[in-house]
RNA sequence: GAUCCCGUAGCUCAGUCGGAUAGAGCAUCUGCCUUCUAAGCAGAGGGUCGCAGGUUCGAAUCCUGCCGGGAUCGCCA
C-alpha cells in the first residue's frame, strides 16, 4: 500500500471527472498529477500542485480549479480536510484513523513492503568494482563496492531486473607486470634469493603464495622456459588468483557479483575488431586527427591520422581514438566493444560505478551507448568521491609501504562490515566523505549506523518485555494486523505511521535517482521518531508500547512497532547491513 | 585552455522530477533525568543557500556569466 499512490489516483479520477463535466477544457495535456508530504503540520498531511500546473493550459485561476478539485476529493473516504492554500495548493488532512491503517498493511505485507513494480520489464547492468586483478582491494575500492552493491539492490527492491557486474582489466600491460612479479615469487619459492623487488614491480607479500603454487604445479619446468612462453601461463594463473583474492575482500562486505566479465575475452574472441570495423560501415569511426591536448602538451604528442570514433557528435567533447600508436587497440576500444556486449544482452539501462578519477570518461561512455543502442539504452556513471580516513579526529597517514593500513580487509576487520556499509552510504555519491575509526564504533547518537540499528534491536527488544508482561501475546504474529488499530491516534503515533507511510515512495524516488544515500537518511530520520516515541513512554506512561492492563492496545502497539521494525530492516537490508534484535 | 564535481548554520552534511516559514547531527546555551521500556531526554539560539543576472505564479533546486576548492584532459588501465 502505498498511500501517495492511492491518493494520488483519487487526484487523478477528480481532474478527469472535471474535465468530462466540461469545467477543464478536453484534450489538457495533463501534467504527472503528484501528491507529496507538506513540510508543516498545518498544511495537513498530504498537498497537490496539480491546481497550479493545469492553470495555464486551462486558462483559469488556480486557486479556483483547486477549489473545484477540493470539492471532489473532500468525498473521498479517509480524507478527512482539503483545504485550498497559497498560490494555489490541495492541502489533504488524512483521517487518523485512515492513517492507521497503513501499519496493518505493512504488517501483512511483511518484507515485501515498499516493492513495487516501478522497474518493471526494465533490464539494468550495474558495473562496480572492477578493479584490476593485479592485488587485493584496498580502502580507495571500498566505497564504489558498496555503493555500487546497495544500488543494484535498491534497483531490484523497486522491481527492476538486476545484474551485478564486475569488469575484469585482465589484458593490459599491468597484467604483464604482474606475471612477472609472480614469477620473481615462483622462483623465491623455488629457493632462489631474490633480494629487493625490482622497481616496477609489485612488490606484495599477497604474491607469495601464488608463486609457491607456481612452484608446486610446475616444479622447475618454468625456469627453463623463455619468457614469450612462461608469461601466459603466469598471466592467467596469476589472474586467476588475484581474482579469488578479491572475491574474498568481497565477501567480507557481502557483496556477490552475478557476472566476471572479461575485458581479455574481447582481445582474444575478435569481438573488438569485429566491433571498430562494423562501426567503420556505419561511418562511426573514420580516419582523422584530434588536436593535441590544450594547456601543457605531452612531450611525445605526435600529430598524427588515425582511427576515431565519432563521439563528438554523441556529446563528447573530441572524438575518440581506438589505437595506441604501435597499432594495437587502446582501452577505449575495448570497452566499447564492452558496451556492445552489455547492449546486446539486452540492457535497457547500463550504470557504471566508478571513481571520481573517472570523471572525464563519462562523455565518451555515454555517446558510446547513445551511438551503439541509437539511444535506445540510457546510460549512468555514478562517481564516487574519495573517502578520508579518521582515527580520533586526526587524519590517517596512508603509508605505501608497508602498504598494510590500506587494505579493504583491515577496515572491515576492524570496524566490521556494517559500519563500513552504512558509512559509505551515508553521504551523497559524489561528494567526499571522511570515515572516523572511533566514531563508527561509537554507541550513541552521534553514530548513525548504530542508532539505526538500535532502534531496529529495540523494536524487538519490546516485543521481548511484552511477551513478559502478557504471556499469551504474540507480538510479532501478522494478525496483529487486525488489532485495533483505530486506537492509535495520539499525534507521536501519527507522526511516526505517516513516516512508515512514506517508505515506498522514498525508496521509489531513490531508486529513480541512482541515489541509495536517501534510504540511509531515511532510516537515521525513522530511527529518530521511534527513540522519541519510544522516550515520550517515561514522561507520558498511557504512550508506552506494553500496556498490561490494555491489551487491545498494547495489540495495536506491538504491531505499530513490528511495522517499524519491517521499515527499518527492509531498508537496511537494501542498503546490507544487518539488522539486529539485539545489541550485544 | 577545456570538461566534470563541489560551494547550504561555527563544524560535518541532508534537502522530494521547482512548492509554502530551508532541515538534521555535532558544538553553544537552558531545563529535565538519580527511573525505568538498554546506551540519556526535552527545548532554544544560530542562514545573504558562494556572487550577479535570467526563466517561472513560485528557485537552494533549472539556464547564463563570474568567484573559490577538487578531479580529469591521445598512446596508463
Amino acid at each position: 500500500m502505498n498511500i501517495f499512490e492511492h491518493f494520488e489516483q483519487h487526484l487523478g479520477s477528480a481532474v478527469a471527472e472535471l474535465v468530462a463535466e466540461g469545467f477543464l477544457p478536453t484534450g489538457l495535456a495533463i501534467p504527472r498529477l503528484t501528491l507529496e508530504p507538506t513540510r508543516e503540520a498545518s498544511h495537513g498531511d498530504l498537498a497537490a500542485n496539480a491546481a497550479m500546473l493545469l492553470a495555464k493550459p486551462a486558462g483559469k485561476k488556480p486557486r479556483e480549479i483547486a477549489e473545484a478539485i477540493g470539492v471532489k476529493l473532500a468525498k473521498v473516504e479517509g480524507i478527512a480536510k482539503v483545504a485550498v492554500a497559497g498560490p494555489g495548493f490541495i492541502n489533504l488532512t488524512i483521517d487518523r484513523v485512515f492513517w492507521t491503517k497503513v501499519v496493518g498493511a505493512i504488517v501483512r505485507a511483511g518484507d515485501s513492503f515498499g516493492k513495487s513494480a516501478f522497474g518493471k520489464g526494465k533490464k539494468v547492468n550495474v558495473e562496480y568494482v572492477s578493479a584490476n586483478p593485479t592485488g587485493p582491494l584496498h580502502v580507495g575500492h571500498c566505497r564504489g563496492a558498496v555503493f555500487g552493491d546497495a544500488l543494484a539492490s535498491l534497483l531490484a527492491f523497486t522491481g527492476h531486473e538486476v545484474t551485478r557486474e564486475y569488469y575484469t582489466n585482465d589484458a593490459g600491460s599491468q597484467i604483464d607486470v604482474l606475471a612477472r612479479s609472480a614469477y620473481l615469487r615462483y622462483r623465491e619459492a623455488l629457493g632462489e634469493s631474490i633480494g629487493e623487488i625490482p622497481e616496477g614491480l609489485y612488490p606484495g607479500d599477497y604474491l607469495k603464495p601464488v608463486g609457491q603454487a607456481l612452484a608446486e604445479q610446475h616444479g622447475k619446468t618454468l625456469l627453463a622456459m623463455p619468457e614469450a612462453e612462461w608469461l601466459p601461463l603466469v598471466r592467467a594463473f596469476a589472474v586467476e588468483r588475484m581474482l579469488e583474492l578479491i572475491q574474498q575482500d568481497l565477501a567480507l562486505l557481502n557483496i556477490h557479483h552475478d557476472v566476471f566479465f572479461s575485458e581479455k575475452s574481447l582481445h582474444d574472441s575478435g569481438a573488438i575488431r569485429e566491433t571498430v570495423e562494423s562501426l567503420k560501415k556505419d561511418g562511426l569511426v573514420f580516419w582523422g586527427r584530434i588536436p593535441p591536448p590544450k594547456g601543457q602538451p605531452p612531450d611525445d604528442w605526435e600529430d598524427r591520422e588515425q582511427w576515431l570514433f565519432r563521439t563528438t557528435d554523441f556529446g563528447d567533447d573530441i572524438d575518440r581514438p581506438l589505437q595506441k600508436n604501435d597499432g594495437t587497440y587502446a582501452y577505449f576500444a575495448a570497452d566499447v566493444a564492452y558496451a556492445k556486449s552489455k547492449i546486446e544482452r539486452g540492457f535497457d539501462k547500463l550504470i557504471y560505478v566508478l571513481g571520481a578519477d573517472h570523471g572525464g570518461y563519462v562523455k565518451r561512455l555515454k555517446a558510446v551507448a547513445s551511438a551503439l543502442s541509437a539511444g535506445r539504452v540510457e546510460l549512468d556513471v555514478r562517481l564516487c568521491q574519495l573517502v578520508k580516513l579518521f582515527r580520533n579526529g586526526e587524519p590517517v597517514r596512508m603509508s605505501k609501504r608497508s602498504g598494510n593500513f590500506e587494505a579493504l580487509s583491515d577496515l572491515v576487520e576492524e570496524v566490521g562490515s556494517d559500519a563500513v556499509r552504512f558509512m559509505m552510504l551515508y553521504r551523497k555519491n559524489e561528494a567526499p566523505l571522511d570515515f572516523d575509526f572511533t566514531k563508527v564504533t561509537e554507541r550513541s547518537r552521534e553514530n548513525p549506523v548504530f542508532y539505526v540499528q538500535y532502534a531496529h534491536a529495540r523494536c524487538h527488544s519490546v516485543f521481548r518485555n511484552a511477551i513478559e508482561a502478557i504471556p499469551d501475546l504474540k507480538p510479532q504474529d501478522p494478525k496483529l494486523a487486525d488489532a485495533p488499530l483505530d486506537r492509535l491516534t495520539d499525534e507521536a503515533e501519527t507522526v511516526l505511521i505517516r513516516h512508515l507511510g512514506q517508505f515506498p515512495r522514498l525508496v521509489e524516488q531513490a531508486a529513480a535517482a541512482d541515489e541509495p544515500h536517501r534510504v540511509a537518511f531515511y532510516l537515521y530520520d525513522l530511527a529518530s521518531e521511534f527513540h522519541a516515541l519510544w522516550n515520550r513512554g517515561k514522561d507520558s506512561p498511557h504512550l508506552r508500547f506494553i500496556r498490561e492492563e490494555d491489551r487491545s492496545l498494547t495489540e495495536a502497539r506491538m504491531a505499530m512497532v513490528a511495522a517499524t521494525a519491517r521499515v527499518l530492516a527492509s531498508g537496511l537490508a537494501i542498503l546490507g547491513v544487518q539488522a539486529p534484535e539485539e545489541m550485544r
